[in-house]
Parts: C-alpha cells; structure tokens; sequence
RNA sequence: GGGUGAUUAGCUCAGUUGGCUAGAGCACCUCGUUUACACCGAGGGUGUCGGGGGUUCGAGUCCCUCAUCACCCACCA
C-alpha cells in the first residue's frame, strides 16, 4: 500500500480502533497464567461530554494498560461510568425550572425517568469518545454504578456497616443546600469570599457581634470564655433580663471555651440551629436548640413580623429595627467573611439540624491487621504502611491532614438520583415504631402505616463509588442470587479473584478525599483487602493563561473533540503528557499538539521511508548489524527501550515520553537512516521500524497501528505485539559512528559558519576513513572525500575532532574569522581542563567520591586536553 | 491560623536516590527545493536554576531563612 505524504489522523482512527475492539486484544483473561495487572477506570460522571481532564486520565491509564500488555502481563482495565447523584440531579432540576416546572410537580417516578434518558444519552455520547481517544478498555466488562450488582454491593456495606454500629441515624448539624433541598457532606462544601458588614448590638450589658443578624431572633444563651476576666462577675448559669429583636428575653450566662476572647468583644450570642460551632456548644451543655429558618431558606413564625421573609429580604429590616430600638452600637462594612457553598450545585449553605444517616469513624470495630480499629485508623495505617503508596508522596501528608479533622461522614442526601437508602419503617400491628435494615426489601408487609416505606433518602455518590474497585469485579449473575452470601460471591467471582486488589488508580488530586480514601476505607472494610497499590495523581488541566477552565469563560475551555478533529488523537495525548509531572497542574498549550501532530507525520514518513527502501524484502529476521551506524543504533535502541520501560514502571510518563520522541526523531531519523542511505540494511531497517511501533504504540496508538496494518509480514494486530527481542551491537563499533558524528557536526559547523559551498575532504590514508568516509560525505553534505597530501594541505582548514590529519578544501586566508571561532573554543576547553585539575587535585574529592565518578572527572580530563591540543595545532597553523 | 506547590532560556515547562560542560517544545536568527517528511533538514543558547545563609569533595537537587505567586485544609460569632 503506498501511503499518502502526510498522515491525516481523521482517515484511519475510526476503523482502527474498531479493528482493535473486534479483534478482542482488550479483553481480560482471568483464567490466564500469566502475570495479572488491572486498573480500574475512575467511572466518569454521566453529565453530557468528555472533557479535556478525562482525555488526560484515558491517556495515562492507556499507556499503563497498553505498556503493561506489551510486557506479557494480562490486562484489565475496567471502564464504566458514574451515575453522578448531585451533579446530574442539579441539572436535571436546572432543565425543570427552565420549562417552569418543579420536581415536586412531576413527580419521583417522572423524575427518575427523565434523567435516566439524560444520563442515557450522556453515556452513549461518553463511551463513544472514550474510544475516540484510544482507550484500551474492557468493554465487556463494562460497569456502571447503578447497575443491580453494584446495587446489591452497596446495600451490603450499608447493611453490614449499620450492624457493626458503624452507620447510625441522628440529629446533626448538616450543611444545608436550599437550592437542591439536599445536605452535603463537608468535602463538598467549598467557601468564597465575600465583602459583607459587620454589625454590633446591644445584648442587656453585652455587646456582641454578628454578620448574620437574622438568625438571632432566638439567641437566648449569651456565651464567653470562662477565664476571660472582663465577664468574671458573670457566673455559668446566671440569667438576666435583656431586650432584644421582638421584645424582652431571658437570656443564661454560658461560659465555653470554644469563645475568642481576643474576637470582638469576647461575648457572643449562638444560634445552635444553623452553626456547627453553636451546635457543639449547645451539645456540650444540653441548650435548647431553635429552628429559625426553613428548608427553603425563609424566616420561620419565631421571626414574628419577618415570618416568611427570605433571608436577602429580612436582613436590613431587622437591622432598621434594632437601630430603632437603640440596640444597634456600630455597623462595619468593611468585613470580609466566607460563604459557604455547595460546590457541585453552588447554593448558598444554610447549616440546619436534620435526621441523617451517618458514618462513624471512631468507632474501633473494623478488623484489620488483626486489631479492632477504627475506620479512621485503618485510613492512616495502610498509607502509613506503605501497603498503598501515594504518588507524588507529597500528597501524603496533605492526606493525613484531612483524615485527622476527619468527623462522621453524612451519607444520606435528600435528591432522588441515586442509591436508596435500605432502610424501611412501618408502624408495628402493636403500634411499635420498627425498622428494617436489608439487603432486599421486607417481604411481609401490612395496610396502611403497618406496611413497609422505604427511607425516601438516597447515599451520597461517594458512597458507591468507595466500592468501585471490588464492586465493579463482583460476578454480575452471581449477584442477583441473594441466598449467596457476600462472602461466597467474593470468592466465586474469578474477576474478583484474579484482579484485586487492583495495580493503580490513576486519578486526578482534586478527588483524593472525596474517592481515593474513601474507597480504602470502603474496600479495607468489606474485602479485607486494599483496593489498590499505587495511587497515582495527575495534575489539573488549565487553560492557556494558567487559569482554571471554567464554565463562565467558555472560550477557556478546551473540547478534546475539537483538538482530535484539528490534529489526531495521538497528537493530543502526547501534548498531554509532554513535560508534565506527577501531581502537577499543566497549562494547555497550542505548541504542544502542533508538535507531536508533526511528531506523527515524522513516524508516518519513516515508515513511507522504509516501505521505499524495503519493499518486499520485508523481514521478520533478527537482523544482523554490519555498519557502526548499525551497530550504534541498536545500542540506542536497547538504552532507549529499557529506559521507557523503567520509567513506566515507575509512572514517569513524561520522561519516557521524551526518550521516545528523541530516539525516533534524532537517533533514528536524524542519523540513522541518514546514514543507512550509503549503506543500506533492510533487515534491520525493518526491524527498526517494527521495534519503533511498538515502543510509541502506547502513546500514539492509531498512528503507530495504522502504519502496522500496511506492513507486508505483520502478524495480527500492534496493540497484541510484546515488546521486540533486543539485539546487541559491538560497542567499538558503536563508538566509530559516534566519532562519524563528530567528524561530520565540526565538518557542518566549519561550513555553516564559513558559508563554504560543498567543500571537499581530505584525509591521510586511514582504515577509519576508508570505512566511513562516504557515509561522511553524504551526512555532511560534502562534494567528495579522499585521500590527499597533508604536506600540501598546511594552508587549509583541519578538523581538530580527529584523531589523524584531515581537512577541508577552504584555504586558511578566506577564513579569517574561523580564528575567532578555534580562539573561543580552546578558552572554553582551558577552563574545563583547569576545573576538571582543581577537581583532581582535592584530596577530599579523590577520597570520598565514588570511584566510576572520579574515573569520569579523569576521562573528561584526557578528552579535553586533547581536544585542547588540536585546537591549538589547527590556531598555529592559522598564524 | 495550619499546610502544600511553584519560582530554571523570550514563552510553556522537564530535570529519580546530590555527581558528565543544566535540557525539551514553541518562538527567534542564518542557510538549504538532498526523490521519507517544509507538519522538513543543517547551524545558532554567557540561563546570577527567585534572594540570602548552611551542610558537602561536590547543590537546580538536601537543610534554614526571606520574597512573590498559586492552591489545599480549618474557620471567629
């Protein structure tokens, strides 16, 4: 087949990657003998396209899943998606309140089926580009969260977790979104600045401060530091008559030290109902706790006059009258405080007291390691352990940190898209409150209030996404036999058994608390097991300023599908890992597509190349080297690829990357097959080519693929090659080609500089240049190399990077600034020379450096003195 | 208040356990239509590796300190 100029990513893609799928290279065997290696993908959340953050987890996981192949390994990556609870459950609500409706309105039964289409249609759309990006998935094993296994999974952590005492239900301080009508937990709560005011009231002979004067219709605990000497005539307990908002109140003398006597004036007043800090103060002496404002964010009847008033509306009118009342002393507007948002659905926080389903932390009943610890502990220890370790390790401590002020995680929220929670309640025939906690629903059932009603809450995403790992290699037929118990259904999923815990989870930074410890916390309990080995986080991706992208600047974003459409997938996954670093954020850049489009435009014509030269005599063979330009790139080639290995290994995606990239661009196509032209080598110029293949395929998949189908002599698909067999080169004449390179850049830098037309070379008689002399002519561009007189030579320009008399055809007197040239380069090679002796000479040096490092400073020497003496001889004769 | 990261070429950034003369891509300058590629080839880099101090034979890399920027956690009514 002959193949067009210049590769056209568009052309090939689609078919590839269909080639690929039916050829089943992707799917698992866990039956197989060989090594296991599997990763489970972070499931993307169902909420329209793919974004340019989830083009860079394809392409790492990719790498590793297609890296991992080429070992030998038996792959799993198991792809799904997420049912993503609070962020579709957001949209679809914003999609109602377009067409003027509610959900309330319409309906659970509308509702779920409304956004069971929306998230329908997202996933089509999402699988769809996930393979436009070359993802080696498992499709076969595809999951999604709300699938009845997964579904039977979390009722079982529920289940097993309510009765180890772990979940329980109780009146919390929770955040409140009045928006959404949901709590969130508080990893979702994020906090902006904002300018507001700060008013100071009179309180009896208190002053105290606020920011939010309408929750303090009800304040009647007025609280301080119990060693704050200015209110030691104040006793715990005491009670006084004040006059405040609506009329007088009784107000209790409360001292806690949870009061900044250094903040204001050292004495507030707390409204337990809406503030976790109050709440806790409330808690700790058993106070009244008083609801002021209701789900939707309004004043309750306790507000009197402002009943029923939104918080906006209310809050001026309140200060008018307090102003009036003479209770207001001073009004600062220069007040920065933090708003509390919901960051996946951006309503205002209202904290509020509610009946929640919880996760307690503490509580020391999860065996691990042969102890009864705590969720928490068990958290610590195995990061601790190193039995999961985190990359970069830097992160680790940020991950201890969050574990430390971790509290009880809420697990119920109040939408309807989502897990239910398996819970049911009915009133008894005998009038009794019961409750029933299952896997399944209750199966006998009553009239009326004596039946069953489920829990109308649903779990917190998180909640089924902590069990991804394990869920997700659950047997899905077994599953649905619920007389099988958990244990059982471990053990007989071989999925299960063949691949978890999984090798890594590569995920972005930002869910490191939301998902990666809970899903250890999660599967630590359940499976007794860790999820995974490595965590590997990757960086942000921002826009060209360096800012986030974001939905209110939509020129900021980048849609992976328009970069495919413009430049080739590959060439947008390389751009996505050229120079980047674990755990780093990456700022978009044009520069970097454009560069690795013509990267694989350069792979694309040497394969035009080699079919040019090769042709029918395409082998399989092991080749045989036979020039030093043979031998010398088969030592690249074996350095290059143990060094991608390593690096892969190791999760240094950018430094293999580049390896590749210098290998294939320079070594080979630079030098090699420059080279090649005066002495030809079609097998190892196949074998090149092959070992090229596969060493880019991970990271330029459909171009390295597409190429591969056009070979006459290829045997099945590149995604199914195993890495080629090396094959070593004599290392003498390795280092001839090297010394070809040197000769023919001094040779090209002489003439570059000069502007010498196609000079020629001489040389006295030698065997080195008897060998390579026409491979110098045709690298350096040189009209011809031969054997000349060097007596009749003493007035032309010599090379100094030789070791015998040889020289160019530019007589000395048109060369005049060369001096300067041969001058600046023996100052340079002075200065090595004298760095290198004081290096020598330091006694402490010699003693505790390691000796291949001295022997390298002694070597370094040698070369440079003698590069030194040519360059002297060659300023002599210029003289 | 606690913590993390960044600061390296004009720009965007790499640089494993300290060890060759500190690198890449882009941009820029000069030359080149050599039949794989102009999405190309050849040549071109004197960078106080943010400042200061320290450890070491040796520091971009480790320690201390200061500065600027970004982010995370907690949050004071």
């Amino acid at each position: 087949m002959k193949l067009p100029k210049q590769y056209d990513a568009k052309q090939y893609e689609t078919d590839i990657y269909m080639l690929w799928e039916q050829s089943g290279v992707f799917t698992a065997d866990p039956t197989s003998s060989r090594e296991h290696y599997a990763i489970s993908m972070p499931p993307p959340n169902e909420t329209g396209t793919l974004s340019i953050g989830h083009a860079l987890f394809i392409t790492l996981q990719d790498i590793l899943a297609r890296h991992a192949r080429q070992q030998g390994k038996d792959v799993l990556w198991l792809p799904g998606t997420d049912h993503a609870a609070l962020p579709v459950n957001a949209i679809i609500e914003k999609q109602l309140l377009k067409e003027g409706t509610t959900k309330h309105a319409i309906g659970r039964e509308e509702f779920l089926r409304r956004t069971r289409e929306f998230v329908g249609n997202s996933r089509q759309t999402m699988l769809g580009q996930m393979r436009m990006m070359g993802a080696s998935a498992d499709w076969t094993r595809l999951r999604y969260t709300l699938d009845e296994a997964l579904n039977r999974c979390v009722n079982e952590t529920f289940v097993k977790m309510y009765h180890d005492g772990l979940i329980y239900r109780g009146n919390r301080i929770v955040n409140w979104d009045p928006e959404l009508e949901t709590n969130v937990s508080d990893d979702e709560v994020m906090y902006e600045e904002e300018q507001g005011t700060f008013y100071t009231f009179r309180y009896g002979p208190f002053e105290i401060g606020t920011a939010r004067p309408e929750t303090k219709f009800a304040d009647k605990y007025v609280v301080m530091h119990p060693s704050d000497k200015r209110y030691a005539q104040y006793k715990h307990g005491d009670t006084l008559k004040v006059e405040w908002i609506n009329g007088p109140v009784t107000a209790t003398v409360i001292k806690d030290e949870a009061v900044d006597p250094s903040f204001g004036t050292g004495v507030m007043t707390i409204t337990p109902w809406h503030s976790l800090v109050d709440f806790e103060i409330a808690e700790r002496h058993g106070l009244d706790k008083e609801q002021i404002i209701d789900l939707h964010g309004n004043l309750l009847p306790v507000a009197g006059e402002f009943a029923g008033m939104s918080i906006a509306e209310a809050r001026p009118r309140i200060v008018e009258k307090l102003k009036n009342k003479g209770l207001l002393i001073k009004t600062d507007t220069d007040y920065v405080h933090h708003v509390a948002i919901n960051e996946r659905g951006r309503g205002v926080i209202e904290p509020q007291i509610r009946l929640q389903w919880f996760v307690d932390v503490n509580k020391p009943v999860v065996p691990w390691k042969g102890k009864k610890q705590s969720l928490k502990a068990v958290l610590q220890q195995v990061v601790r352990d190193k039995e999961v370790q985190i990359i970069p390790p830097r992160f680790e401590k940020i991950y201890f940190n969050w574990i430390d002020n971790l509290r009880d995680w809420c697990i119920s929220r109040q939408i309807w898209w989502g897990h239910r929670i398996p819970v049911w309640y009915r009133t008894d025939p005998n009038g009794q409150q019961a409750t029933y906690v299952g896997i399944q629903p209750p199966t006998d059932s009553g009239e009326g209030e004596h039946n069953w009603r489920q829990d109308p809450d649903t779990l917190d995403t998180w909640f089924s996404s902590a069990l991804w790992t394990w869920s997700t290699l659950i047997d899905p037929e077994l599953a649905l036999d619920y007389n099988l118990p958990f244990e059982e259904l471990l053990k007989n999923s071989p999925d299960f058994q063949a691949y978890h815990p999984t090798n890594v989870m590569e995920t972005g930074w930002d869910i490191l608390f939301f998902w990666v410890a809970r899903m250890i916390l999660a599967t630590t309990y359940m499976t007794g097991q860790i999820p995974f080995r490595d965590v590997y986080l990757h960086g942000l991706v921002r826009a060209e300023d360096g800012k986030k992208m974001s939905k209110s600047r939509p020129e900021s974003i980048i849609e992976p599908q328009t970069v495919i459409d413009t430049y080739g997938t590959d060439a947008l996954r390389m751009a996505l890992i050229m120079g980047v670093s674990p755990g780093n954020d990456q700022s978009w850049g044009r520069g970097k597509v454009e560069a690795n489009r013509n990267f694989c435009n350069k792979i694309w014509n040497i394969a035009r190349y080699c079919e040019t030269v090769v042709g029918s005599s395409w082998s399989n063979e092991n080749p045989v080297p036979a020039s030093p330009a043979d031998h010398w790139i088969l030592a690249r080639l074996a350095t290059i690829q143990s060094g991608i290995g390593s690096d892969l290994d190791k999760y240094r995606f950018s430094e293999a990357y580049d390896k590749l990239y210098h290998f294939i661009w320079n070594d080979l196509a630079d030098w090699y097959i420059e080279a090649s032209k005066t002495d030809p080598n079609n097998q190892l110029l196949s074998y090149l080519l092959k070992a090229i293949l596969i060493l880019a395929h991970p990271f330029a998949p459909f171009v390295t693929e597409t190429i591969w189908q056009t070979l006459p002599a290829r045997d099945g698909t590149l995604a199914s090659q195993p890495l080629v067999t090396l094959v070593t080169g004599d290392k003498k004449q390795a280092t001839a080609f090297e010394k070809v390179q040197a000769i023919v850049g001094e040779a090209r830098f002489i003439m570059k500089s000069l502007h010498a037309q196609r000079p020629s070379l001489f040389y006295a008689d030698n065997l080195f240049m008897t060998h390579n002399g026409a491979v110098i002519q045709h690298l350096a561009r040189l009209n011809k190399v031969a054997i000349g007189d060097p007596d009749s030579a003493q007035d032309n320009i010599h090379l100094t990077t030789s070791k015998f008399n040889c020289w160019l055809d530019i007589p000395k007197h048109k060369a005049h600034s060369y001096l300067d040239n041969l001058t600046k380069k023996q100052a340079t090679e002075a200065a090595t020379i004298k760095q290198l002796k004081q290096r020598l000479a330091n006694e402490a040096y010699v003693k505790n450096a390691p000796e291949h490092v001295v022997m390298q400073t002694r070597e370094q020497l040698k070369t440079a003195e003698e590069a030194l003496e040519s360059l002297q001889q060659e300023a002599a004769r210029f003289r």
